[in-house]
DNA sequence: TCTAAAAGTTACAGACCGGTAACACCCTAG
DNA sequence: CTAGGGTGTTACCGGTCTGTAACTTTTAGA
C-alpha cells in the first residue's frame, strides 16, 4: 500500500516531485496548490512553511527539473567518454526518446508560455537555465570539432524547441515526426563543411 | 477621444478583437472575460448573448487569428505572382519580421501550451488549422520545384515554431536571432540537391 | 523519557473566476 | 410614433484560488 509518488520521503520532497510532476502535465495555472499537497500526501500549511510562495515553488521546480537534465548530459558523458561527437549524437537521440514518450514538452518553455507578466520571478530563472543550456549544447558542438558551432548548436535547439512545441498542438505525427532526420542531416552538413 | 481599441463598431466586433489581443499578449488563462469586455467598451452580459462561453470565445479568436494569417499568405501571391520560390522567400522574411514585433508568439501554439486537457474544445481546432497551415506551407515548396517539399515544410515549420516559443523564454537575442539565416540555407541545400 | 521541532487539522479571509437573472434603456425599422 | 431587439446596469450564485491563524498531534533526538 503505498503512495506512489509520495513513498515515506520527507513532506518538502515530496511536494518539490509532486508539484514537479502536475505542472508538467497540467501547467502551472492549471493546478492548485491544494491538489498538489493532497496528492504529495500532506497539506497546504507544510507547503507554506517550505516555500514562501506558489511562484517560489515553481522557481523550484524548474530548478530541479533542469538538474534532472544536467544529470542526462553527465550520461552523455559517461557513455561515451571524451568523444564529443558521440555525445552529440546521443544527444539527438536522447532528445528523440523523450519526445516519444513525453508529450507536454520543456517546463521552462511552457512555463514562459503561461506567466506573460514581464516582470514574474520565474522569468529570470528561466532565462539562466536555458542560457545555461545553450553554452552547454554550444560548448559540446564546438568540442566535437564543427566549425560553426553556435549555429548549429542554436539551429538545433530550435528545432528541438519547435519539436516539442509542435507536439502539443498537432500531435506526434506533425513536423516534429521527422526531428531526427531534421537534426542528423543538419550535423552531418555542418560537418562536411 | 476615441476608444483606440473599440472605435465604433458593433460590440461583438470589439469584444472578439479585444479579446485576440488580451489572449494573445497575457495568455488564456490570463485574463477574464470581465477584463476583456472592460477593455472592449461593453459588458459581460453582451459578451454571453454573442458567444456561448469563455471557451467558445477562444475558438473564435483562434480562427479569426488563422483568417488574419491566411490574408498574409494572400499578400505573397499577390506580390509575387506565379513565383512560388520568391513567395517561399517572402515567407521568411515576414516570419522573421513577425519574431521581431512581437515576442509572444503563435496564438494557437501558446493555447496548445496552456490548455492541457486532452479534450479542451480548442484543442481540436488548433489541431485543424495547424494542418492547414502546414499542408499549405508543403505546397508552396512543392510548387517551388523543392523535391522533398514535405520534409523542408515541416523543418522549416519546427524552426519558426522553436524561433516563437524560444524568444518567449530567453529573449530575442537568444537562437532565434539567427532564424533567417537558418532558414534561408536550408532553402539552400534542399534546392541543391 | 522528556522536549522541541515538524507536521497535520480546521477554519477562514479576501480576491477572482465563469456564468446568469432581472430590469432599464436606447435606437432604429416599420 | 411605436414596437422590439440590441445593449447597458446591477446584483448575485457557486466555485476556486493563494495565503494565514490557531491549535493539536506526531516524530525524533538528547
Amino acid at each position: 500500500m503505498t503512495d506512489g509518488v509520495a513513498e515515506r520521503s520527507r513532506p518538502r520532497d515530496r511536494i518539490l516531485e509532486t508539484a514537479q510532476d502536475m505542472f508538467h502535465k497540467h501547467g502551472i495555472k492549471g493546478v492548485g496548490v491544494d491538489a498538489i499537497t493532497e496528492a504529495a500526501g500532506t497539506n497546504k500549511m507544510t507547503l507554506y512553511r517550505h516555500f514562501e510562495s506558489k511562484d517560489e515553488l515553481v522557481i523550484e521546480c524548474l530548478r530541479a527539473t533542469a538538474a534532472k537534465a544536467s544529470r542526462i548530459w553527465d550520461e552523455f558523458e559517461a557513455r561515451h567518454p571524451g568523444d564529443k561527437l558521440a555525445q552529440l549524437h546521443a544527444w539527438v537521440q536522447k532528445a528523440s526518446e523523450l519526445l516519444s514518450v513525453d508529450s507536454r514538452g520543456c517546463d521552462m518553455a511552457n512555463a514562459a508560455v503561461e506567466l506573460t507578466e514581464a516582470d514574474h520571478p520565474a522569468r529570470r530563472v528561466i532565462k539562466e537555465l536555458k542560457e545555461a543550456q545553450r553554452e552547454k549544447l554550444v560548448a559540446l558542438c564546438r568540442d566535437a570539432g564543427i566549425g560553426q558551432a553556435e549555429l548549429l548548436a542554436d539551429t538545433l535547439s530550435l528545432l528541438l524547441e519547435g519539436a516539442r512545441v509542435s507536439m502539443q498542438s498537432v500531435g506526434a505525427e506533425g513536423p516534429s515526426a521527422q526531428f531526427v532526420r531534421m537534426a542528423e542531416s543538419l550535423i552531418a552538413s555542418f560537418r562536411a563543411r
